[in-house]
DNA sequence: TCATAATAGTTTCATTTGAAACTAAATCAA
DNA sequence: TTGATTTAGTTTCAAATGAAACTATTATGA
């Protein structure tokens, strides 16, 4: 006779799930400190200003934002306004689509970007400074192939 | 004559703390939507009860919830007046030190534990088994490693 | 021993977040 | 056309969160 089974041992600490969100956490803060203390950016914030100055010929719409940053619209309006307030985006009616704006970096928020980037750049340097070559580029391949994964599976396959 | 210095350019979709977080995002909101669809439990509420199905006959403080879980007290608190509420743990007041209290799992907890574990372990290993057994090796180590250079570099060394 | 400090956990209050409803412009279909 | 639908972005409102203040108990030290 058999009865219900108990369920195997979820072990947290080798369980990749809450590794992976231990870990994301730990970079992700030691990282947003260094926007956060100098000029008071969110994480959201600071993820449109990078996205923002990539192609600085290239102003974007809101939507363009979301894609690029897989964050969802309202998070994106909200950052929106907050950079607007600031004056380090600027925005101008889409002339195309009159519902959007193109958006843009200011020199100001250039600067304020120029003054960041080298210390984020830096910290992700060195993190991976610290592996061996060999593990930095499987780190490379084997999240993006996670990534895929992941998303193979939550979309259902 | 050499102006202000242009940052280097920045591309979220190859910088690490980005992708890592992406990463992190997808698989826990696909674990969560498991244990959320079926029984209202929050990341934190499964947190707790992993760690308290996995010595059954140890039950733990709020503290020892904290550190096993990286949350902190509130979050802890919180989710624990949760699963008192809902019946999934119970709570007996430590006679060594009385400002603590001693948790476990209910029975019921248990069942809930059992039912949804093997889905989420399931999916984990459903993840790991379309990486190579190399690359899943390998995985384990750089998470492992980067997590500890990511603790020093965040404490400051 | 009695006052002070430290610890476990809770509550409060202000802020952030997310989902859903909403506005305005563009597209589609008859 | 013009009425219905979709899309871009915003606002609203309720729930989640975090920091700081608070309660109760234990530890420390003069």
């Amino acid at each position: 006779m058999t009865g219900p089974v108990a369920a195997p041992r979820l072990d947290l600490a080798a369980y990749l799930p809450y590794r992976l969100s231990i870990l994301s956490n730990t970079v992700s803060g030691a990282i947003a400190a260094i926007y956060e203390t100098r000029y008071g950016l969110s994480v959201a914030d600071w993820r449109l200003m990078a996205v923002l100055s990539m192609e600085p010929d290239r102003p974007l719409t809101q939507k363009a934002l979301c894609a690029r940053t897989r964050m969802d619209k309202v998070q994106v309006s909200r950052a929106v306004k907050r950079l607007l307030e600031r004056g380090h985006i600027e925005r101008e009616v889409d002339n195309g689509d009159r519902r959007s704006a193109l958006l843009r970096l200011t020199g100001q928020g250039r600067a304020v970007y120029d003054d960041v980037a080298p210390a984020t750049l830096e910290w992700e340097r060195e993190l991976l400074s610290r592996l061996t070559p060999a593990e930095a580029a499987i780190l490379d391949t084997v999240v993006a192939r996670l990534q895929q994964v992941a998303d193979e599976m939550a979309a259902g396959s």
